[in-house]
DNA sequence: TTAGTGATATCC
DNA sequence: GATATCACTAAA
C-alpha cells in the first residue's frame, strides 16, 4: 500500500483524473479511526479555457488555489451547505484540478463523499500528499475506467458542458 | 420539481 | 451595503 504523492498529481489533469479513479482516499478521523473509501468518480476541470472551471473568470482570491501546487486539496462550499472536494493537478501557475465526484457503494454524490470522510473548509489549501489526516493511497487493484460528460455545468455552455471529462471507476 | 443554504463576486 | 449566482441534496 502506498501514498500518492506530488509526481502522481504533477500531470496532466486527464491523466490524474482517469487514474485516480479506483484508488483510495484515506481519512484519520478526529478520534483516531481511519476512513478508506474507493473513489468511484473523478472529474477534471481547468485547463487553458474551461470556462466551467471556476478559475476560467478570472484569478480571485477564492480561485488562487487552483493556481497552486500540484496535490493542494482545494474545497468548495456549493449552495450554502456542501462541501466539494477537488485536488490541484498540473504544472504550478495553471488553473487546474480534479474534482471528486463520488465514492464507492453509497457515496454517489461529492457532497457525500466529503461528508463522509469530514471534509471541509479546514481542508482548504493543504496537501494531500503532506499531512497526517488526510491522504489516498494505491493498493494496486486497477479498474476499467469509463468517462461520460460532466454534469451540473450547463452554464458553461455545450462546447464545454459536453466534453468527456468525467472518470467512471467500474468497481 | 422545489426548497434550503451561505460564501463569493459584482454591483452600487 | 445589496444582490445574483452556484461543480448539490433530500423530500415530494
Amino acid at each position: 500500500m502506498k501514498r500518492l504523492d506530488y509526481d502522481f498529481f504533477h500531470r496532466d489533469r486527464l491523466t490524474v483524473a482517469k487514474e485516480l479513479a479506483g484508488k483510495i482516499i484515506a481519512r484519520k478521523m478526529p478520534d483516531r479511526e481511519i476512513i478508506r473509501v474507493r473513489i468511484a468518480e473523478t472529474e477534471a476541470y481547468g485547463g487553458e479555457e474551461d470556462k466551467a472551471c471556476h478559475a476560467s473568470k478570472g484569478r480571485t482570491p477564492r480561485t488562487e488555489l487552483l493556481y497552486g501546487k500540484a496535490g493542494v486539496i482545494y474545497v468548495y462550499l456549493c449552495y450554502g451547505m456542501h462541501w466539494l472536494m477537488n485536488i490541484i493537478t498540473g504544472e504550478e501557475g495553471r488553473p487546474e484540478g480534479v474534482l471528486l465526484r463520488a465514492g464507492e457503494g453509497k457515496l454517489s454524490g461529492p457532497a457525500k463523499l466529503t461528508k463522509a470522510i469530514g471534509v471541509d473548509k479546514r481542508f482548504n489549501g493543504l496537501s494531500i500528499c503532506d499531512n497526517e489526516e488526510i491522504w489516498i493511497e494505491d493498493d494496486g487493484k486497477s479498474f476499467e475506467i469509463s468517462t461520460a460528460p460532466r454534469v451540473g455545468i450547463d452554464y458553461a455552455g455545450e462546447e464545454w458542458a459536453g466534453k468527456p471529462w468525467r472518470f467512471i471507476a467500474n468497481i
